[in-house]
DNA sequence: ACCGCCGGGTGCC
DNA sequence: ACCGCCGGGTGCC
């Protein structure tokens, strides 16, 4: 190994946590400060992973010292470079080791024992984050000298000077400007070129000026990388729009780009980073691949599905022409293996051919939603029949015929087994490329795509759409109880389509991945904002993946905190973020202590590895999307005298009962309860009828007795889930399944919490708030409770309420003018929708329904139902709020009645944009219910308030525990009038 | 000389 | 390490 003598002292960041190579992750956990189910309601929980606990370092101080030890280790470093200091308590020869790492986590040496003494000390009660930068770490045999500075708390800052002092060490002050910025001109020794301090202090940028910068991130369309057109394969049939093309061209020169990747340079025969001064032999690897942070709808899966088959194989696109030419001779090999398989198989194998050589769209797609109806294995029986068949197709396929699930066509859809397809393509290629296919054995060929359930059916229909009906893509849908767990089958697909809880499940079964056994072409995960809590099974399983080319599709990008963005660059696995040390100590810190050349490094990574479009940004002066207007109105209820009593009544109960809490200084603490009667108000503005589903607040409970607390949680667990707010899992970040909740009131579903319990055992902790858990304490809702509660609703006699009527009104009203416009009639409240069918059936609406309790099978039902415009379709959508993800398309419908308002005005945009989106002819009505004098009309004061947090929300400093204590204190006072 | 000084051996934690 | 430190050899000027 060798290295530089030169380099640009461009960024001397003193600044870092002592996290080791692969850091203290436990760190990155949530902050404990509150119960999640505290704040989930009011403040969506990104913000619980912001307020980060280093952005509260200052700096102590610096320190000079040195390394030890040198000749005995390989890892070399530059002059001026980054080191990390890594805890060893394990030496043999010195508990109080500390090692000395590289950017690359090579050990270079050790800290000199005497200063360890004192730094382990520092280090291990995380009095101060110490991080190290080495002057002049070139040539030197044996010791080199060592910069550190220390960041820590302001509370700290005198037990570390204490400790220092009794060792006989003293900080050298920060430079009273501005500590995290510090340039380092301890230079003008022997071993390197001196430095002269910067021409400029360092400049702290107000909010304004952060909130503009980083606003700009985005808004560099006018790069010449980005605006060059690129024409799709021709496998692809869709027409692509102009900023479509636009991606496709960024992504396929990202994929083939052999560019260093961002802060790398070559100087001589070295590769080196700008930012950490790091460089080595081995040119770092780019990153062949990237973030699409698109806004919904601008068609990012079709953008995609345009790259995998433009880029398909080696820089080239799918060969259409020659599959097209050879139509006629694959039909022939199809039959062969037909004839073939009915010698050895059963009759599904047979029907397996015969359907592909002729079915019809429908057929086709009812097959794969054969496929993909069923839940994963773990949580839901299989179905018999099902099973049986594959199992017995298994068995009497030696190992070679494979299920492979053929897209639906337009004009026709095939099913066919991977081996059919293989050599039917064999026989199309070219002399090169069948040569390339022998040894293509080791070469990835495959792209594994990876979304949420909620859009799996989607890519399928996509992928049906947009390629032609001649093309022939090998294509699994790695998904149900009857997936075919085979690697060497999976690698010959052209594309597998699986969802994040499917490859978790896998991943955790250990040894039994084969998503992770195969080194993969692309892996492009769909909603790629699954993977920011780097805790989660999840975020794991992902990042274990071998895959050539990496690609995120995201809706909601890093506009919620640098902390996601790490989530991503770490799966991109672009060097130096893999260990977030590097991150937080060149990039995170600085941006958010308002330094310019953080934003800097921010601004160009970003550029270098992003395309985001918004639904407004213009491509040659034309708007990407040229939606029809979208119109929000607020329509005011007024309550009967009957509904007016009885929320005044539920009204002043709970205030006299929540003034004393305030009096009390106990809000918080109740805050279960306040939610309650929040809960109870909400639905009385909706219909009384949905009080008495409401979970009543049993008064202060000492909750000793087990059943006493049992009783207590399972109340606290159904409050969350019966509020209407979208609670999520905090393992798995998707929604609730099985939920069960922990001692410490935290509730998650039961396979992940089961998951956690297993991996950290025996002393697992909640993820959340770190106390212990036990895999016996988890306490489950009983079904029964659940239903009972809807079937009360059911056997009550109906009536009508203030809001029904408005609707009705508003229902009929549309039906005469104009009978073929579609709604959405969209409420948080299920059993609310159920009582709304009552009226739409007695007036002789025909509709549909879609919520978060309906199986997939029920749900894709009821979407391709809804969106199907032939007459006698429904007109009518009622919809669950959260139900179905962001890829939902309910375009069919122009109107919107949103029945209640959420806490979140996020949640009831990306509502609006179910239908507002791509596809979207006419104006868009939307139509907000608000009852008068009411906890309604307040939740639209907080939702502006809320608006305009996220509006100005990136980059500062984030509210601590006590802001958001303060203002969820003030939330309360709004929102009952006290 | 229970010192100083010399110079060889030696070397992370 | 062109150092520091150790410990053995040595001892007026």
């Amino acid at each position: 190994m060798s290295w530089m003598f030169k380099r640009d002292p461009v960024w001397k960041y003193l600044q870092t946590v002592q996290y080791g190579a692969h850091g203290n992750v436990s760190r990155l956990s949530y902050p404990t400060f509150f119960p999640r189910f505290e704040f989930q309601d009011i403040i969506p929980p990104d913000d619980f992973l912001t307020s980060d606990e280093e952005l509260d370092s200052v700096l102590f101080g610096t320190l000079r010292g040195h390394v030890v030890g040198l000749r005995y280790y390989t890892g070399v470093v530059n002059n001026n470079e980054m080191v990390a200091l890594q805890r060893e308590p394990d030496n043999p020869y010195d508990k109080n080791a500390i090692k000395v790492n590289n950017v690359n986590g090579n050990q270079v040496g050790h800290v000199k024992k005497d200063l360890a003494a004192v730094l382990a000390y520092i280090m291990d009660n995380k009095l101060a984050q110490v991080e190290g930068v080495v002057p002049f770490g070139a040539n030197n045999a044996f010791t080199m000298p060592l910069h550190m500075a220390f960041w820590g708390r302001e509370e700290n800052r005198k037990v570390v000077l204490d400790q220092l002092k009794k060792h006989g060490f003293k900080l050298i002050p920060p430079p009273k400007t501005l500590g995290f910025s510090l340039e380092s001109n301890w230079g003008s020794g022997r071993a390197g070129p001196s430095y002269s301090m910067p021409v400029h202090a360092a400049v702290q940028m107000t909010t304004e000026q952060l909130k503009t910068e980083f606003d700009k991130l985005f808004e560099d369309l006018k790069e010449d990388d980005k605006t060059h057109e690129m024409e799709p394969a021709e496998a692809i049939e869709t027409l692509l729009l102009p900023h479509q093309k636009q991606a496709l061209a960024w992504m396929v020169s990202r994929e083939n780009s052999e560019d260093l990747p961002p802060f790398w340079e070559q100087r001589n025969d070295l590769y080196y980073n700008t930012i950490t001064n790091f460089s080595e032999k081995d040119r770092p690897e780019n990153v062949h691949g990237g973030i699409l942070a698109d806004d919904m709808g601008l068609g990012k899966t079709l953008t995609a599905i345009a790259v995998i088959l433009t880029n398909f194989h080696d820089g080239t696109p799918l060969p259409v022409e020659r599959i097209k030419k050879n139509q006629l001779k694959k039909e022939c090999n199809v039959n062969n293996d037909s004839v073939k398989l009915e010698g050895n198989t059963s009759e599904k194998a047979d029907g397996l051919i015969k359907e592909g050589s002729r079915c019809s769209k429908e057929s086709s797609i009812s097959d794969i939603k054969e496929k993909n109806k069923y839940p994963m294995s773990e949580f839901s029986s299989s179905r018999p029949k099902r099973r049986k068949t594959a199992d017995k197709y298994i068995e009497s396929s030696d190992s070679e015929e494979f299920e492979t699930t053929e897209l639906p066509q337009k004009t026709k859809g095939k099913l066919k087994n991977a081996k059919s397809e293989t050599k039917s393509r064999g026989k199309g290629l070219s002399a090169v490329e069948e040569s390339k296919k022998t040894d293509l054995g080791e070469k990835p060929r495959t792209t594994l795509i990876i979304c949420p359930l909620s859009v799996l059916s989607n890519w399928i229909d996509q992928f049906g759409q947009h390629i032609k009906s001649e093309v022939h893509l090998n294509f699994y849908v790695y998904y149900g109880p009857d997936r075919i767990r085979d690697p060497a089958l999976l690698s010959k697909q052209d594309i597998v389509l699986t969802t994040y809880n499917i490859l978790t499940h896998d991943y955790g079964t250990k040894g039994d991945s084969p998503l992770h056994s195969i080194r993969w072409l692309r892996v492009i995960l769909d909603e790629g904002h699954a993977i920011r809590n780097p805790n989660a099974q999840q975020t794991k399983a992902v990042l274990d993946l071998e895959a050539e080319r990496r690609w995120v599709l995201t809706g909601t990008p890093i506009q919620n905190s640098l902390k996601d963005l790490w989530s991503l660059l770490s799966f991109l696995k672009l060097k130096p973020f893999l260990d977030r040390e590097w991150w937080l100590r060149t990039i995170q810190r600085p941006v958010t202590l308002g330094d310019e050349g953080g934003l800097r490094r921010l601004q160009s990574l970003i550029k270098n590895i992003t395309l985001r479009r918004t639904k407004t940004s213009k491509v040659k002066g034309k708007p990407v999307l040229e939606l029809p207007e979208r119109k929000v109105f607020i329509q005011h209820i007024t309550l009967s005298d009957e509904e007016r009593k009885i929320y005044q009544s539920v009204k002043n109960e709970g205030r006299a009962t929540i003034g004393r809490y305030f009096n009390e200084g106990t809000v918080l603490a109740h805050y279960a309860d306040v939610l309650g009667l929040l809960l109870r108000l909400r639905q009385i503005c909706c219909h009384t009828h949905l009080l008495t589903s409401a979970v009543s607040s049993s008064g202060p409970t000492g909750n000793d007795t087990p059943e006493e607390l049992r009783k207590t949680l399972i109340r606290k667990m159904k409050l969350i889930l019966s509020s209407g707010s979208d609670e999520e899992c905090a393992v798995c970040l998707d929604s609730l399944t099985v939920p069960v909740i922990t001692h410490c009131a935290h509730v998650f579903c039961k396979p992940c919490i089961c998951q956690v319990i297993q991996n950290e055992q025996p002393n697992a902790k909640c993820p959340l708030c770190r106390n212990n858990i036990d895999g016996n304490n988890l306490l489950e809702c009983p079904p029964e409770e659940l239903a009972s509660n809807t079937e009360k609703n059911t056997n009550m006699e109906w009536t009508s309420s203030s809001k029904i009527n408005a609707l009705m009104h508003a229902l009929i009203d549309l039906r005469t003018k104009n009978p073929n416009i579609k709604s959405l009639v969209v409420s948080q409240f299920t059993t609310f929708l159920s009582l709304i069918e009552t009226p739409l059936k007695a007036s002789g609406f025909v509709f549909t329904r879609l919520d978060g309790s309906m199986a997939q099978k029920k749900r894709v039902e009821s979407i391709q139902c809804f969106q199907n415009t032939a007459a006698g379709s429904p007109t009518i959508m009622l919809l669950s709020l959260k139900a179905g993800g962001v890829g939902l398309n309910l375009s069919a419908a122009s109107r919107v009645f949103l029945m209640d308002p959420a806490w979140n005005p996020a949640a009831e945009d990306q509502c609006f944009d179910r239908c507002h989106r791509l596809g979207q002819k006419q104006e868009v009505i939307i139509t907000k219910f608000i009852v008068k004098d009411s906890v309604e009309e307040n939740m639209l004061k907080i939702q502006n308030t809320k608006r305009e947090l996220a509006a100005g929300a990136f980059g500062t400093k984030k509210p601590n525990a006590n802001d958001m204590k303060q203002a969820k204190i003030n939330e309360i006072k709004t929102l009952i009038d006290l």
